[in-house]
RNA sequence: GGGCGCGUAGUCUAGCCUGGAUAAGGCGCCAGCCUUCGAAGUUGGAGGUCUCAGGUUCGAAUCCUGACGCGCCCGCCA
């Protein structure tokens, strides 16, 4: 039940119906409001109860005939409630409808009351949770997937705000990797100039120039190898040039993010993680467990490894080992990731220290895991979120269920892979190695999506300014970007295609920050005038009453996204078009209303309330496309 | 071999978790609407065996079982 200091104008008339019809019924309230449902024409009611279906199994009686007796009961406990005006029956269904003029009151009084917070709530208040996207290697520009990753995980951190918690968001550089070897190996041969291109694109195709040498000289893989290993040793020449490196190729891959509205609050480094003692203290923890051991014979003799045969779910493995360190000591994938998830719940006491790493267009610092510089203070963590593709279902599932054999079962409760499908080409993945990205890199793509957006400004704002013009560019091609990513539904593969991702028109973002456009011209225009009383009882027809209802929808909706939020096997469901859908609703009843209520024209006392409507949509619109992290327009 | 996801008009998708009234949108196609707040808009139309077969139910696109098709995952790798 939602608490009664967040304004969530459709769930408290949801709330007084289901309450009348408790009554009415004589059954519970739970019972009721399992049954109620949004009828599929507005004609037929705002509300209905399929609570006739219910009990007719238990009072072994026509379900018609019980509708029809509930409604006599009913008809006479609306009298009492302003919100509803009417109930009917259709055969077994209960139909309710709002009362349009005290509804349209109580929904606006709450937004103009609200205003920039309306749609947040307290509800997931104190907790606090750590959030890491997009995680990509620091050799390469983003691709569009990446910036999938990256949308989501931005936009989830939005609406886990909005709903209450306390967010912090994460960035993981891997530094050490083998493709960082390959290319401090390639950079001692050519130099590091860049010249017009950007570091991370620049890095990216020597990555693909790397590789093909690499798998055809085992002499060059000897060299990389050493190379890996000077990378270890921080002092070292190897260790100087990467350190370089990689800190061009992030600032460059952050502009990309930033371009999106995408900012973190720390990064943390693997060479950090390396020296920071995390992984032997990891170890020893590891090795307390009883379902965690050094076997001692057969083909994992030496190794310390899980056994997951204790666990239900893998019960049945033919080899239920999984290898967190292996017999020389260095630590798996998995290892690293189970020892950096219990630092991320603070389980390992915090052993960096911190120092900014650039300063974000939003105003706020970044920060980066460093061996000197101040202590930070994360502190600790409720639930830990890791943004990645379905495909690493398995090793996530792995890191969760180590900490669980490790005993901390609240915090693999609390660990979720938020897991999404891969942006790809018609029958072809995007790969870093191949470098079929070329043509396909987040700025690529901005690019191309800005400068079709400017042809569009030019035709409808000729005689605007070039600053004018480039600035809306940009808006509605970040929004309309962001909108494709997020419309899609997360576990559905994105087959990339321009005339998709780069259509303006229909459901797509241009058509939410136009609407809101078009409302502030409306505002823009008006006039105050103080001398007519607002009656916010004038807005009854079905074009201003749709709105109505889709404006007070909106808190319930964004709370909706955060609690349908749930842990399945492959990883936890995040349904980020829903707020797509619903801004793209809400849009469509205010083009709809547009088109047939004049505003400016109408009669004073009615011009007074459609006023209040218009903002009223203003302000949902603009909090709801905050959310998404589209651009909020003025004029477009 | 085991597991996961997907299959809905020409096309791209939403709905499936939590069963409910005539299966909802975008793009494309056809026909209208700018002397009235911005036409990136709006009104109407054509277009469907919701992959298939069983089952549960008063009721199935939705839940269960089994097929089929497509994609992916199951290393002391990275």
């Amino acid at each position: 039940m939602t608490k009664a200091i967040d304004d969530n104008p459709w769930d408290s008339g949801k709330q007084a119906v289901v309450k009348m019809l408790a009554e009415a019924a004589d059954t519970t309230v739970e019972t009721v409001y399992d049954s109620i449902e949004v009828p599929p024409d507005s004609v037929m009611g705002d509300l209905a109860s399929t609570l006739a279906f219910t009990l007719a199994k238990e009072l072994k009686k026509n379900p018609a005939a019980i509708a029809s007796e509930v409604l006599a009961k009913l008809q006479k406990l609306i009298e009492k409630e302003s919100l509803v005006s009417k109930v009917e029956t259709k055969g077994p269904y209960i139909n309710i409808f709002f009362d349009r003029a005290a509804f349209a009151k109580t929904t606006i009084t709450s937004v103009s009351k609200s205003g920039s917070s309306y749609g947040t709530s307290s509800q997931f208040k104190g907790k606090r949770v750590l959030i890491e996207f997009p995680a990509v290697n620091p050799s390469k520009p983003w691709h569009i997937g990446h910036a999938r990753n990256a949308i989501l995980g931005d936009t989830l951190s939005n609406i886990l705000e909005n709903v209450g918690y306390e967010v912090v968001r994460l960035e993981y550089i891997n530094d050490l990797g083998l493709q960082i070897a390959q290319l401090v190996w390639k950079l001692k041969q050519v130099s590091d100039d860049a010249g017009d291109q950007k570091y991370d694109h620049f890095l990216g195709h020597l990555y693909v120039e790397v590789q093909e040498t690499f798998d055809n000289s085992e002499e060059v893989q000897k060299e990389v190898r050493e190379v890996s290993r000077h990378l270890e040793d921080l002092q070292s020449e190897d260790a100087k040039i990467s350190g370089e490196m990689v800190r061009k190729c992030v600032l460059a891959q952050c502009q990309t993010g930033y371009r999106l509205g995408i900012f973190h609050n720390y990064q943390v480094w693997e060479s950090a993680i390396a020296h920071s003692g995390i992984l032997s203290l990891a170890r020893d923890m590891m090795i307390k467990c009883d379902n965690i051991f050094i076997p001692e014979e057969g083909d994992k003799a030496g190794c310390i490894v899980a056994d997951l045969s204790v666990i239900d779910e893998f019960k049945d493995l033919k080899d239920p080992y999984k290898i967190l360190f292996r017999s020389d000591g260095t630590r798996t994938y998995t290892g690293a990731d189970v020892a950096l998830q219990l630092w991320k719940f603070g389980l390992i006491k915090d052993p960096f220290k911190y120092a900014v790493f650039d300063s974000q267009p939003n105003g706020e610092d970044v920060k980066r895991t460093t061996l000197q510089g101040g202590r930070g203070d994360l502190g600790k963590f409720d639930i830990v979120l890791n943004v990645i593709g379905t495909r690493q279902a398995h090793p996530q599932k792995m890191v969760y269920t180590v900490l669980d054999l490790m005993g901390f079962t609240k915090e693999s409760e609390n660990s979720h892979h938020i897991a999404y499908e891969f942006v790809g080409l018609e029958g072809q993945d995007f790969s870093g190695r191949q470098g079929t990205w070329v043509g396909y890199s987040t700025d690529d793509v901005l690019n191309k999506s800005t400068e079709m957006a400017l042809t569009e400004v030019n035709q409808r704002n000729p005689d605007e300014s070039d600053e004018f013009k480039a600035m809306v560019a940009n808006q509605v091609a970040v929004g309309a970007i962001r909108y494709f990513m997020l419309n899609a539904s997360p576990d559905r593969k994105i087959t990339f295609r321009w005339e998709q991702a780069l259509d303006f028109n229909g459901d797509a973002a241009p058509y939410l920050q136009y609407s809101l456009a078009r409302a502030k011209r409306i505002l823009e225009k008006t006039e105050r005038d103080n001398e007519v009383e607002v009656d916010l009882y004038q807005l009854t027809s079905d074009p201003e009453f749709e709105l109505v209802k889709a404006i007070s929808k909106y808190p319930e909706e964004v709370l909706d996204v955060a609690r349908a939020m749930k842990k399945e096997v492959w990883g936890t469901s995040f349904f980020s078009n829903r707020i797509t859908a619903y801004g793209y609703g809400l849009a469509t009843l205010f083009s709809k209303f547009y088109d047939s209520c004049p505003v400016l024209k109408a009669e004073p006392r009615v011009k007074k309330a459609r006023l209040a409507l218009v903002e009223s949509f203003m302000i949902t619109m603009t909090n709801c496309l905050q959310i998404l992290g589209i651009p909020i327009v003025d004029r477009m």
